[in-house]
DNA sequence: TAGATTGTTAATCGATTAACAATC
DNA sequence: TAGATTGTTAATCGATTAACAATC
């Protein structure tokens, strides 16, 4: 089966898998059976090996799957075995929570730079990444090798700012703007709407 | 057919018909047909009839859908027809930029209070509401009517908080750590799993 | 009335679960 | 070898799309 052709659902999936893993991977597990995992996850196990089985078979009859080559190999799969380079568009209260978060360098997720319209935060530094005037985006983007854009900014100038970063080489957009961005179908884009997460919370209690 | 019965997919799209209806309201559009509407958002018109149905008739034949009458239905559905009184636990920078976001306020969301364990955090302020330390939050909810807690500490403690917001009378939990809750089956949680989300865009890039 | 568009049923498509042969 | 557990096919279940009668 062509990697294209994954459902979302499946992939939506793996990175809990991930999470899973890293967990008993950090308390010394060595080795898995579905049955087991499946147990812990609250999914079937008929679901985990169909799951994994979209991308070869990483298990081992009579045994189960060994937790660090499973480990390792999803993170192969989701990318996050290499560096990749982030900036962060918008430095406000999200931008800086997302620039602070350890764990993202800890997947390969480096913050190389921030921006901002606001001249009071210009100078300023998060962990390490200074804050820059929106302007100067684009140069940086193509002078620092970033393929990714973390983008924190009011939903008014949001597609602007998408648009200008796409120009200037960005492969993926991490959307926390509450609206549907506009780009090239070659640019992927993931979105965070936190709006809408709350509704879905608001719904639920409203509903049980 | 029972509320409970709706499935998550049907539900994750409400908020998403909401923003586009607030959008055609704010824009004075009086009425839309699902064709035109499966056009701006790019879903079929048929899974809109098909939603919408599931909570009642919304349409008129011929003429379509009543922009303001459909927004306030969805409204109503999605329980933000009412004000709902949030705490947020962990005042770190995600916790401010939630306290920060106006828009929540708009939909209904009022944040009451904060709180966190480092001690040169209490006392300020985030949009009136004020920062207390985290051995206050139970009586705070008891005492003001919370409803919905935001969770944004690191997930060593998470599970703690949450049990301990649970007992206070907390129905909704908005959980930004990144772990699974173990909460009582009448208790609400809605995840917000950051780095899952990045995962997935990692994974998205990697692969197109 | 004629045209437009819904509400709803039926058909299709896809995802999940069950079952079991393969095999470590 | 016997037991365990995967990988994979088949069966089931659910969600989406298509079609059209109802009706404004």
């Amino acid at each position: 089966m062509d990697r294209n052709d994954i459902s979302l659902a499946v992939v939506k999936r793996l990175p809990r898998y991930y999470r899973y893993l890293e967990e008993l991977l950090d308390n010394g597990v060595e080795r898995i059976s579905s049955g087991d995992l499946s147990n812990r996850m609250k999914v079937s196990a008929s679901q985990i090996r169909q799951d994994l089985n979209h991308f070869g078979g990483f298990g081992q009859q009579g045994y189960g799957y060994n937790v660090e080559y499973l480990h390792d190999e999803i993170a192969k799969i989701l990318g996050i075995d290499h560096v990749h380079n982030i900036i962060i568009a918008g430095s406000g209260n999200l931008g800086r929570a997302i620039a602070n978060y350890a764990n993202f360098e800890k997947r390969g997720f480096v913050v190389k730079g921030m921006f901002d319209c606001n001249p009071e935060l210009i100078g300023r530094e998060c962990r390490g990444a200074k804050i820059m005037p929106m302007e100067e985006m684009a140069d940086f983007i193509r002078d620092n090798n970033i393929e990714i854009m973390a983008l924190t900014i009011p939903k008014t100038s949001a597609n602007e700012v998408a648009r200008m970063a796409v120009e200037a080489g960005i492969k993926g957009i991490w959307n926390f703007a509450h609206m549907d961005l506009i780009v090239p179908s070659d640019v992927v884009v993931e979105n965070v709407h936190l709006s809408e997460s709350l509704m879905t919370l608001s719904y639920n209690m409203n509903t049980r």
